[in-house]
DNA sequence: TGCGGTCATGAAAACGCTTGCTGCATTCCT
DNA sequence: AGGAATGCAGCAAGCGTTTTCATGACCGCA
């Protein structure tokens, strides 16, 4: 039906701002005044454009409207990867606050390092957003020049950044909390596994939990052992590894606080194939309280993980409005512990069990 | 520097079409030509115009772009909640093949009943997008045909969907791998773990999923014992509960399939407080192979996740640029059973064991 | 040499809004 | 009552592209 251009005038595609006018008898100007709600307008008239384009199921198009007003009603989210938890945690909360602020999410997902390196080569959000929000992306300085000349506001949530407004959580003392905990249960060798400078996309984090295991430790006057901190690649398989590094030490630690909740439950499996029991043979403590730390009943550190997408949306929304406050603003959420079961005092060791089978071979072993 | 307007006409804003087309001393259409790789361009021009926008860092103006084009080079990807696991890891795959496309990617998440309503009432998409996207959203035949409205090609994830083309996999068959595997290993009685319809996003998949757990006993002779298809919430809760309710039976099962791998975790909580071991007292199997899955050494069906983003994504880029096919097409993907240590024969049972402190009042018992 | 054809280019008309400016009526002061 | 505000609308100039159509230049061929 109405397949043939001789089917006259009837169907002509979406409406237009003329269309309104005409059918409310007023001009254009008045009716984008009417409809975007500005001042200037008659209430009689204003109703008589809205109903008229209720009637004709106006909707403005964006991209007139764009080049008319210079302004995209868009902002840009950049994540490093998201399909992760943390990141796609943050991105549901930007994303909640952005749609209620009538504002479109142009969302960049930067993958791999290829993509990263497109990204701020091309810098393909230029033109085409009002602000931008950074997700845990650990930017070099360069990187953070560029985005400084795409000319629009910009957040980070996670890493302080110079420059940029940041929401984030005090990664030192969270982490000096969760080694608290464990020395408040009586522990005195305390390992951490922690995941090196491996992932580009939160640098700063792991330097920062490391710190605060330090910290914890010389605080409550405890030697800071060198080899009971190691270092696994990012994720479950990376904690697998730095624990079963651990568990070959001499004197394995009788607890581990993990940098990430995914690091500790690669710990725990690990443990768990080494006929280990967590936490009666080791404590372990993770970070972050990802939906997994529940499952297990890890204990673990929780930081507030939609809270900062929303503060830095709103902190977004608020410079994309009123221009960029002159010093850029920092928001630290406060963490809490969460205690669960797999963290319990230390058991006065009579027999160390030997390695069980299953035991990944330590990588020490094959160096 | 250069922030007073007298300085001259220095910095005037990014350059446009025109600036290009005076520097390479053609006109704004042989650059608009030339840039965009259409023919009808001598190559001499054609270089010349790219090195005059290459010099003064040309990027064309989405806006403008559009406006005149009457295409928006963006595709619409609607999900339930952008927080979940699968829809994330849907996310990133679409995210990778949109990008490669240069398509921009405007995200819509429903999140919760009044996004989901306020979307399908307000079509936000409207004028905005070359395409949807919509992932493993249920759809009522209102809101298909709404989005049929839109007049824009469509594709659907992980639902059959009438009038979409759709990309998911056979949740029938997959879940009578899952229970013919733990009829092999010589179950009798296998309970199933289901989330009912209470999860308004992912309509079709219990149902189909209890379909093939039925299926399966059907076809290895097992009789149907409706006592031991318990539902639950969605998620590890659900399963949580499911669960307890199904070790509160006077002959609980040697073994359950749940519809998911949360709810499998779930599960597997709930026989841990109550002291029960898994694989060795019951057999747990779940499906979609979350990543939680591998870290509990969860026995499951694995369902290509990314790939159905990515078939969807190129099936809809198809469609947008050659127009829809005249029947919608549809992807079925292969599922897998991944065997893990949650699932071995059954013990002969000579006593079971009573339950243990910890185990969740059953729910039966509160009604 | 002349003629239909192909090719490269330019002129100009959209595309559908926003917004500064202008012009009237009204209303408000003194 | 007269002039100054004030409120409401319309005019028209952009915004920066894409795309149709027209114009020559050039080519091969008879």
């Amino acid at each position: 039906m109405n397949s043939s251009p001789l089917s006259g005038p009837v169907m002509s595609g979406p409406s237009s701002i003329t269309d309104v006018a005409r059918r409310a008898g007023v001009s254009i100007a008045t009716v984008s005044r009417s409809l975007r709600g500005l001042p200037n307008v008659s209430p009689v008239t204003r109703t008589r454009v809205l109903r008229a384009a209720a009637e004709l199921d106006y909707v403005v198009s964006p991209a007139a409207s764009r080049l008319a007003s210079r302004r995209t009603g868009t902002i840009g989210v950049v994540v490093p990867f998201a399909r992760r938890w943390f990141f796609s945690q943050v991105l549901g909360a930007v994303a909640a606050v952005l749609r209620e602020a009538g504002m479109d999410l142009l969302l960049y997902d930067l993958a791999d390092r290829v993509g990263r390196e497109e990204f701020f080569d091309r810098l393909p959000l230029r033109r085409r957003v009002d602000g931008v929000l950074v997700i845990s992306l650990g930017l070099t300085s360069a990187e953070a020049k560029v985005l400084r000349e795409l000319g629009v506001p910009a957040a980070i949530v996670g890493v302080r950044t110079p420059w940029l407004p940041c929401v984030r959580i005090d990664d030192v003392e969270g982490s000096a909390k969760a080694v608290r905990h464990l020395v408040n249960l009586g522990h005195q060798r305390i390992g951490m596994l922690s995941s090196g400078l491996e992932d580009p996309t939160r640098s700063g984090t792991p330097t920062d939990r490391r710190t605060g295991y330090r910290k914890a430790l010389r605080e409550a006057g405890l030697a800071h052992d060198p080899t009971l901190e190691h270092l696994g690649a990012w994720g479950p398989d990376g904690g697998a590894e730095a624990m079963a590094d651990l568990l070959a030490l001499p004197d394995p630690p009788t607890a581990v606080f993990a940098e990430s909740d995914e690091m500790a439950v690669g710990a725990m499996r690990t443990l768990r194939r080494a006929g280990l029991r967590v936490p009666d043979d080791v404590s372990v403590v993770g970070f972050d309280d990802h939906e997994i730390a529940g499952l297990v009943d890890l204990t673990t550190v929780r930081q507030p993980v939609a809270e900062q997408g929303e503060h830095a949306a709103i902190l977004l929304l608020d410079a994309v409005a009123n221009g960029p406050s002159e010093v850029p603003s920092e928001i630290v959420l406060p963490t809490r512990l969460i205690v669960r079961s797999s963290s319990t005092p230390p058991r006065i060791r009579t027999r160390w069990p030997g390695p069980a089978e299953g035991l990944p071979t330590p990588r020490a072993h094959e160096r």
